[in-house]
DNA sequence: ATGCTACAGTGACGGCGGTCACCGAGGGGG
DNA sequence: CCCCCTCGGTGACCGCCGTCACTGTAGCAT
């Protein structure tokens, strides 16, 4: 796989120049950053760090995936998101000094720079530009939190699958009109992203097969009519609305 | 009811002294923010903003108590948080300029200042410290939302009554090692935040009564034995847990 | 007193989905 | 080659809880 440009510099030094969240910076403020990076990789599978734990460093993704997860009790997973190379995680212990709310594992080979919470809080102080990135994506977050919530609240099971679905598929680069979800992660991740259990995303799945709205191949799922199944997903709560308004 | 001193001047105008977010200004900057809010009465019942508007304005609530809520196709309410004097509401769309992703409905009669974006945006970027208060409160709503979707995720519904009541508990004034619940608010507010019905809850009140963990006398709930039910909380867990190891 | 309304408690019923079990397919690695 | 492991699909079972219905109580206005 050919390394983005902009993540080494020309001796193959790994550089800070994809990472989102640090695109205010001039050139110079970046190697001020790098300078006090320690610079760490993990193989596939390799914990980054877990919940509970009292580290403050936030970890920016300059190559890889990890996915950023917790368990309950009884060994449930639940997935609360991803990383990719250009993302940032562990900024919420940085700022508030907590310990660990989840826990971070490598989903690939990963390369990280390591940045204390001193450094960074120091540089969120001084740039407000660079604050206003992490209020801003601490604000995503919250907000895909609490549609999640409300989806754990309100949809049944099998319609938080298709909703999971709708947000997965991207276009197909062929034909308009046709979304594809490629590659299909195992189900089991799915099930995890959504709160169920394999076996239910699996009947999700085949329950929809035969209305032709989806399609598989392989490792690839193609959503025939995206539209349709939106709008079925809304008509199936209103449908349950209904049933009260009746009585 | 007497106003707290900080919440008025001397000449009886409101004033943002007692606002969380705001502690880190300096009287002269608080004066400059107070001039460019707009002071607001609600009645209790009467809305704030609602899901979906483009409205980008900061709230800072001066008295009373709002509830921060949403409500799904079917009309199933769910409750994220409540605010209070002192607290705020409505950042994210001032941060990020998306539409509300929640709605407000003030819970009592209620005293708000209006701050726009703008100076809010501005705030943020001349002031670090400030800027490091509204990134701490995010990350505050961060760790909620995650562990709202875990108990979501992993405990029953029951479970997750009891969880709320552990939360709404405080420590009773006279004797030590005993807990309350003081007011009780109505059961179908305890449902929404946890995401079940008004008649699941009475049935998870009822089935802790005979146990002699639970109390109730009026409007006050008392948890005779908190680290009791806490404990049985987990050990729930781990039952389920066991089970499967069994096999 | 009589309404009216909000709130609480409980029984009955039925369906969703979690759990368990089993089978088949693919894909390395010895 | 065989073995083992992950993954996918499905059937059977059954318990939780959402829904509906009904009753009872407290508070308040008239």
């Amino acid at each position: 796989m050919v390394v983005a440009e902009q993540r080494v510099n020309e001796i193959g030094r790994p550089t800070l120049a994809g990472i989102k969240l640090l695109s205010a910076l001039s050139a110079g403020e970046l190697a001020h950053l790098e300078a006090r990076c320690r610079w760490r990789r993990y193989k596939a599978g390799e914990r980054v760090f877990a919940r509970g734990e009292k580290t403050r460093d936030v970890f920016f993704l300059i190559e890889g995936r990890t996915n950023i997860v917790d368990f309950s009790l009884s060994g449930r997973e639940v997935a609360f998101a991803s990383a990719e190379a250009g993302d940032s995680f562990g900024e919420l212990a940085a700022i508030d000094g907590q310990p660990r709310s989840t826990t971070v594992v490598a989903a690939e080979p990963s390369h990280m720079a390591v940045l204390g919470h001193e450094p960074f809080i120091d540089l969120l102080k001084r740039d407000g530009a660079t604050a206003l990135l992490v209020l801003d994506r601490l604000a995503d977050i919250v907000r895909r939190s609490d549609e999640r919530i409300m989806e754990l609240s309100t949809l049944a099971a099998t319609h938080r699958v298709y909703a999971e679905l709708l947000r997965m598929a991207k276009p197909d680069v062929a034909s308009p009109d046709l979304w594809v979800v490629r590659p299909l992660p195992p189900l089991r991740e799915i099930a995890s992203r959504v709160s169920t259990t394999r076996e239910t995303v699996a009947r999700a799945l085949s329950q929809l097969y035969p209305t032709g709205l989806l399609r598989r191949k392989g490792r690839n799922l193609y959503l025939m009519d995206r539209a349709g199944l939106e709008t079925r997903l809304q008509a199936w709560q209103i449908d349950s609305a209904n049933l009260k308004q009746k009585a």
